[in-house]
DNA sequence: CTGAAAGCGCTTACAG
DNA sequence: CTGAAAGCGCTTACAG
């Protein structure tokens, strides 16, 4: 049996030996377990450096935890995501977490298969980003393994954490923007929701839009566009919406990729922005500041939402059974394209 | 002890009981292994889908595979890489592989802790897109895992493969296409990359672009600006770029980021694009097409390019010890921003 | 083709 | 505080 000097893999019971303790005294060491003496403590510690020793993840999950974090994108085509896992990623450089992505490819089926991959895999908690996953589905995740949730607005949730933007907020605050400068007919640009639940960031933007209009006594010009997210589904709402005889003189979106949409069609048809028409964004992406968009958009501080997500995460793995619940506030970042008022 | 009726786990030993058969074979029906019998195979199988058995992935990983695979994105921020996960993820589909993501965060210390956090997790292969570390440790990675590089051209490598676009093609695709239009004073606006291989996509468009140059006896019109990836950099380039004396009649920018930004910046200038000055930028991403962009951009197949990618890695988990390198040919995609020749 | 048994590297009661 | 031992759910030789 010719064994080249395979370098024989570090294991706890290496650094055991090497301390001069017991696998079990090790264990208790890597997992900061109490019941181990300050003397122990270090020389463990001192062998585990020595040795370059790095924990079995694998070997770990079968019987602890594998301090890895799923967490559930629908996709990569949204800039907004990647701020929330700056947010996260920062969070967790201080923790012994690994977050680890899977692409939810926007459907339904393959957001299901890749929460149950997760699972298979002993992650230890799974951060789900605005999932397609019926409000059913994610309460019977929710019962196996710590879950918070992004974008998702609770609907009396007791198993899981939500972290939200006040997206009521942002409706209110697209309508003001465009009321105070003289703007009465503002429209609402949403997405086409076909069976999702009720409690999405976008119904709560309309909701919140609803209610701004109501209080300043603009029920009457409420409008609501649905699209589906492609851009031939986009721009034929937006052709429609902007009709001469109805067109309104402002138009929240949203998200920005819609609010851009909406700007390109408005500029296909003679239309000038923001003078005829008022555009606001949703999400304040990074193209929003490039001078050939000039977009105004809502900013929900996506670092801070995903913070507060992996922090919750955390926590819940930690033992925390209450829910929480954390809403942070939007802020509008004013540009070229709602500039001025309709008087001009 | 009170035991609540707990739901036992479903485990291969449940299944081999269920089915009549040894744990062995259980295992062996699981991994499509050779050597059981039709008629086992099928009660197996009737077994699992009847229990609803999951392979325990942490367990599978002491032993065998945990048929994940670590793919490494450096950010998010760049929506190309959206387009070669479409691909990576449908290959995988028919695959019993997982793609898994994380993020380096653009810095290379970042990469170095995650490859290492996907090793400790026993990942069966790594793909590495665009990654930030230095080649040196890239081939030691290799040595200890089967790994695939999505845009890092290889220098001679033999432990691991590569994908890429044919980036040399990219430059000169953007050169011919500018001189087409007798636009003869050609830059390159690149990334400014310190101590970075020698091998990436943006060299490789500056080479291409200087053979195309030189082919076409402009080798005197050749300039090449470099600016960090930050906004700040990028708008100090380009205005100096195109300050009267010394304005480009066209630019090709390494990526479409910095392409719009260029724009921005011309149009801030008063100049009109594509008349004063073209522009073409690279990746043709989403925000291409919108009219308010415009941006001529040479398209590089993301899809085709992960699913190769995948491809690639699932059969040198197969067993594959010899490179492979795989390039595919970009395309020029026109629109706005390079339309007309400089003589109109 | 089939199965009993060892073992992967950890964690977890449990006894000392 | 410390350690011996069982066991997590698989895969892998090995013997039959």
């Amino acid at each position: 049996v010719s064994k080249i000097e395979q370098q024989e893999r570090v294991t706890i019971r290496t650094v055991a030996a090497d301390a001069g303790v017991s696998v079990a005294t090790a264990s208790k060491v890597l997992r900061n377990a109490y019941g181990v003496s300050d003397a122990a403590k270090e020389r463990v510690r001192a062998s585990m450096a020595r040795l370059g020793y790095r924990p079995h993840a694998a070997a770990r999950g079968m019987r602890g935890q594998t301090y890895t974090l799923g967490v559930l994108l629908p996709d990569l085509r949204n800039p907004f995501f990647a701020e929330i896992m700056d947010g996260v990623n920062r969070y967790l450089a201080s923790t012994p977490y690994q977050a680890l992505l899977g692409l939810g490819q926007s459907a339904v089926r393959l957001e299901h298969n890749l929460v149950e991959n997760m699972l298979d895999r002993q992650m230890d908690g799974l951060l789900l980003v605005a999932p397609r996953l019926p409000i059913q589905e994610i309460e019977d995740i929710a019962r196996r393994i710590p879950t918070v949730l992004i974008g998702l607005h609770e609907a009396g949730a007791t198993a899981y954490d939500t972290v939200n933007n006040d997206d009521f907020e942002s409706g209110r605050l697209a309508v003001r923007h465009f009321a105070a400068a003289g703007r009465r007919r503002i429209a609402y640009f949403s997405l086409a929701v076909a069976g999702s639940p009720e409690d999405t960031t976008v119904i709560h933007r309309e909701n919140g839009y609803r209610a701004a209009m109501k209080e300043l006594g603009l029920t009457r010009s409420i409008r609501i566009v649905h699209a589906d997210q492609t851009r031939e589904a986009i721009r034929a709402a937006a052709m429609h919406l902007l009709r001469p005889a109805t067109r309104p003189e402002a138009i929240f979106c949203w998200t920005d990729f819609v609010a851009f949409e909406v700007i390109s069609v408005a500029r296909e048809l003679g239309l000038d922005v923001p003078r005829d028409v008022g555009i606001i964004g949703h999400d304040n992406t990074a193209f929003c500041d490039l001078d050939i968009a000039a977009l105004t958009s809502i900013d929900q501080s996506g670092p801070k939402l995903g913070a507060d997500a992996a922090r919750l995460l955390v926590e819940r793995i930690g033992g925390r059974t209450t829910s929480q619940f954390i809403t942070v506030a939007p802020r509008i970042v004013q540009r070229g394209s709602s500039a001025g008022s309709r008087a001009l």
